[in-house]
DNA sequence: TAGATTGTTAATCGATTAACAATC
DNA sequence: TAGATTGTTAATCGATTAACAATC
């Protein structure tokens, strides 16, 4: 028996409409804070950031969770939208690479508010085990097998310099991590089924400053 | 007379083409390091993690620098793509907000090597200023409008926490700056004619997140 | 019922890809 | 000349947007 094409649980939703799901989800939480109850997709796609075309197809990939006429439930469409992207659930990450950006990340509280649990910092310079990092033990790089087998990990961080990325993957993979958030300036391989995001701060500035330039030549 | 329909500085790049072209840079900084003279586009697209059809037609749009038959030169590819981003030039940098991920920022090498220059770290925390981080001053955000004046800075980035950082920008942009690097969880509204990226390190965490589960139902 | 707003359709736009003529 | 590889074309794919029928 070949794969099904279609299983229950297989609602595509386009890639462009995931990267979008955590954003309305922030605003909805902001409006929900803030004691708003009902909104229409004009209000929310504004606080979002988008229009609202845009805004109502993207929902609509979900479900029907509006009333016509009216608007959406602030509380339920925010439980809906983080159901569907598992911010219901525990997510055990481990970090690797404790320089001063794997610090920055093991003390971000965005993560924790939002389902990710720090369960261990690991680093490869023994100078630096047992340093405590917002609350977390810095451990040995090759603790890794252990850690990912006992809590579960799913998702793995890196934060190292470049040279050593591609062989944190490795060791990542292995150990059974499915899910790479990579901030080391490498372009990572890794086997079919393994997710690799990637964040570059300095291509982030090489792209305003490409913007900027045209500006001034205009 | 009203706008030129299309100035000679004006051929436009498509933008899925610009955020690539510093990742193209990067491969090529590489391959130039190690020695390598020349290259073909399927040996540079593997290079940067792109397949070469989109290669060769990311490249055509800064015009034909490549040889039929033979490849392209990488130490004057290099230089053609910098010199397209304006990487060959000078860009002063301010960062306001040196918690964790400022200070973090203003450590990160990568900035320095490709022409951004931080040139003033600001903080509203009267008990930051004149601490030194990565060898510069934390000063003042009220200084702002004097250093952005002082120095030309175009860019900034924008490293407070979320309900600061609407303010920053609206002063930002008071004092001239017209592209903003955003770092704090919020959609900021800026006038016409000024460019806000945005990082958001959660949001790349909870995409990774909606795929892992989904891989864990399938 | 009248007004408001969703969910969906269809048109448009932009990005990707394969294929190949041009040309070194 | 024969082989290699670019630069470009055209087809395909996916994302965005405007418009509006459905419906509260």
């Amino acid at each position: 028996m070949t794969a099904k094409a279609t299983s229950e649980s297989a609602r595509d939703i386009p890639e462009a409409t995931v990267a979008r799901l955590p954003v309305y989800l922030r605003a909805l939480v902001t409006l929900s804070e803030s004691g708003t109850a009902t909104c229409s997709s004009e209000e929310l796609a504004a606080a979002a950031g988008v229009n609202s075309a845009k805004l109502r197809k993207d929902l609509s990939y979900l479900g029907s969770y509006g009333t016509r006429g009216v608007g959406y439930d602030v509380d339920y469409l925010r439980y809906q939208i983080a159901r569907e992207i598992g911010q219901t659930q525990d997510w055990p990450v481990v970090i690797v690479g404790i320089g001063n950006l794997g610090h920055a990340l093991a003390n971000y509280s965005g993560f924790r508010s939002r389902g990710f649990r720090v369960v261990a910092l690991l680093d490869a310079d023994p100078d630096r085990h047992h340093e405590v990092v917002a609350g977390v033990d810095v451990r040995p790089f090759d603790d890794l097998e252990k850690i990912v087998a006992a809590q579960g990990v799913a998702i793995g961080v890196i934060a190292t310099p470049a040279n050593a990325a591609q062989d944190v993957a490795d060791r990542m993979v292995a150990a059974g991590v499915r899910s790479i958030l990579n901030f080391a300036p490498v372009v990572l391989n890794v086997p079919e089924g393994v997710d690799v995001r990637k964040v570059d701060l300095s291509i982030e500035l090489q792209i305003l400053a490409y913007h900027e330039q045209r500006k001034a030549n205009a």
